[in-house]
DNA sequence: CTAGGGTTAG
């Protein structure tokens, strides 16, 4: 059991599997049949060298033989000192438990080994991954000397949990503070520039990525990535083309991946053949497959992975199950979705809405009832529920649609979002449960949820469809308040007026629309004929 | 001993 569990990477831990491995841990602690190459005594005297044993075991990717050396040296009231800790902090971090990361923590502080700077960064760094945002910058706080590198440590710490502007303000704040500037940081303010699509502060960026003159290859990845992101795929391509030698995997992906986020779908395939496409390449451009609704270069992709052997990728697979889905054929996604061994929920996820968006509603509900069923191996998250609510609403399950939208909450501890009460209300509206249809809105604004523009829409056809006349006024005043100057909004309540019969207040918001200059947008809609893509326009009035 | 780049679902 304890072999598998060294195999399982950090992604697939959830819940469960956290007091699973709590638990295996303290049955071995417990019952002692753990046993080392070195003898107890040796294992406390000469701790640099269970030092060095522990980092080869975090380093070896085997986080669990490490904490479990760590563990003896406490029962044996070893002396272990902060370079034992930082190691064992990085293995709590791989596990993604910070329960062990705290009780470190607090080993460290009792210890004295929590006073300096290298601890207290891997205290940083193992809180942030760990996922507790709020501990990770208490510690920083803490801090006496920060470095460059306890700096670079909260930089990092605001990206992962995605705020760019904190991360902006890390940045401002070294510059106040006079800390010079790495690599390291240099790799962070890009990233932050490319979630703000902040392009003129990226480009200030990459003159001190060019003055810097070192370790080209990550920055100019981390280059290729902010250029794509804030749409200029042409400057990655001139990052991309004037770095001379040696180009990493990663740094091809980047742009394959940047090529096909700005729909360049061309010069991605174009990428992908100066090198072997690997898994992470594939990926990236079985989006542009799906979202053309290309099937015919899917299949090339599906063959290529099948040649270098990505068969056993769930991610590679789950994109490749989801193009398939994308472009209706459901038999196909279904044969690739049982073929993938070590399903996740993105795999569960892309198979239910195969089902719901081909219009088989009833297959996505028992898939979800299976998914249930494997005794929560993998747990259903929001986005599976808004699949699942999504399907009942295109099938018209009602009956189903509210079992789902109770277990959201209820067995899951999930709170909804207004998506899922968007969903929701649809379908109560569409079986004529218009009171049903109220409750729900009202439970939303008790449990706290702001109402958006997509839940005045599903009150609005809710309300056209059962002619509540009254309470649709009052949801198309809040639409129109939200958003005054969306033609498809001022659309839509003009349609809910025609449907009730107010001809009058359809004039009004027509010359409104005429003097705001607003134009109804077209309607698009791709269809694939032989390989070739032709761009059906449809302008209806 | 501590910090950095690329991938999948709505």
């Amino acid at each position: 059991m304890i072999q598998n569990l060294r195999h399982k990477t950090c992604s697939t831990l959830n819940l469960n599997h956290v007091s699973n491995i709590i638990g295996i841990i303290n049955h071995y602690l417990h019952h002692q049949t753990f046993t080392t190459n070195f003898s107890s005594s040796s294992l406390t005297q000469n701790i640099s060298q269970t030092n060095f044993l522990i980092a080869l075991h975090v380093r070896r990717g085997d986080p669990v033989s490490a904490w479990i050396l760590f563990h003896s040296l406490h029962r044996a009231h070893a002396d272990v000192d902060a370079y034992t800790f930082t190691s064992v902090l990085r293995a709590c971090t791989l596990l993604h438990i910070s329960q062990l990361g705290t009780q470190v923590h607090a080993q460290m502080v009792k210890t004295g080994a929590d006073s300096g700077t290298v601890a207290k960064t891997s205290l940083v760094d193992m809180y942030s991954k760990c996922g507790s945002l709020d501990e990770a910058v208490k510690v920083f706080d803490e801090m006496g000397q920060r470095d460059v590198v306890a700096w670079n440590a909260l930089l990092s710490c605001f990206l992962r949990c995605d705020l760019p502007v904190e991360a902006v303000g890390v940045l401002r704040a070294m510059g106040r503070e006079n800390v010079e500037r790495s690599e390291f940081t240099l790799c962070s303010a890009l990233k932050s520039c490319a979630s703000l699509k902040a392009l003129e502060l990226g480009r200030q960026v990459h003159g001190l990525v060019v003055c810097m003159g070192r370790d080209m290859v990550v920055l100019s990845t981390a280059l290729i990535d902010f250029y794509s992101s804030v749409g200029c795929v042409d400057d990655a391509l001139k990052v991309f083309c004037s770095l001379k030698g040696w180009k990493d995997d990663m740094m091809y992906n980047s742009l394959v991946s940047g090529c096909v986020r700005n729909r360049r779908y061309g010069e991605a395939f174009r990428v992908m053949g100066l090198v072997r496409p690997n898994a992470v390449a594939l990926t990236s451009a079985l989006v542009g497959c799906s979202e053309n609704l290309d099937l015919w270069a899917g299949k090339q992709m599906h063959s290529v992975a099948v040649r270098q052997g990505f068969t056993r990728e769930t991610q590679l697979c789950n994109a490749l199950l989801d193009m398939y889905a994308k472009c209706g054929k459901v038999s196909l996604a279904q044969s690739l979705f049982d073929g993938i061994c070590e399903k996740d929920v993105i795999s569960w996820t892309c198979m239910i809405d195969a089902y719901g968006r081909n219009g088989r509603g009833r297959e996505a509900v028992l898939l979800f009832q299976e998914m249930r069923k494997e005794g929560g191996k993998v747990l259903p998250n929001s986005v599976t529920f808004l699949s699942v609510l999504s399907a009942c609403g295109h099938s018209g399950l009602v009956e189903e649609g509210e079992k789902c939208f109770k277990l959201l909450r209820e067995k899951y501890g999930l709170e909804p979002d207004p998506e899922h009460y968007a969903c929701y209300i649809d379908i109560l509206g569409r079986a004529g449960n218009i009171e049903g249809v109220w409750s729900a809105y009202h439970n939303m604004v008790e449990h706290g949820t702001r109402p958006t523009a997509g839940i005045w829409v599903a009150l609005l056809n809710a309300c056209s469809l059962n002619q509540d006349v009254e309470r649709g006024e009052l949801a198309a005043k809040h639409l129109l308040q939200l958003e005054p100057n969306k033609s498809s909004y001022v659309v839509l309540v003009s349609n809910f007026y025609a449907a009730i019969g107010r001809w009058d207040r359809v004039d009004e918001l027509r010359s409104i629309m005429r003097t705001k200059g607003l134009v109804k947008e077209a309607g698009n809609s791709w269809i694939n004929v032989l390989g070739l893509n032709q761009h059906a326009r449809s302008l209806s009035v």
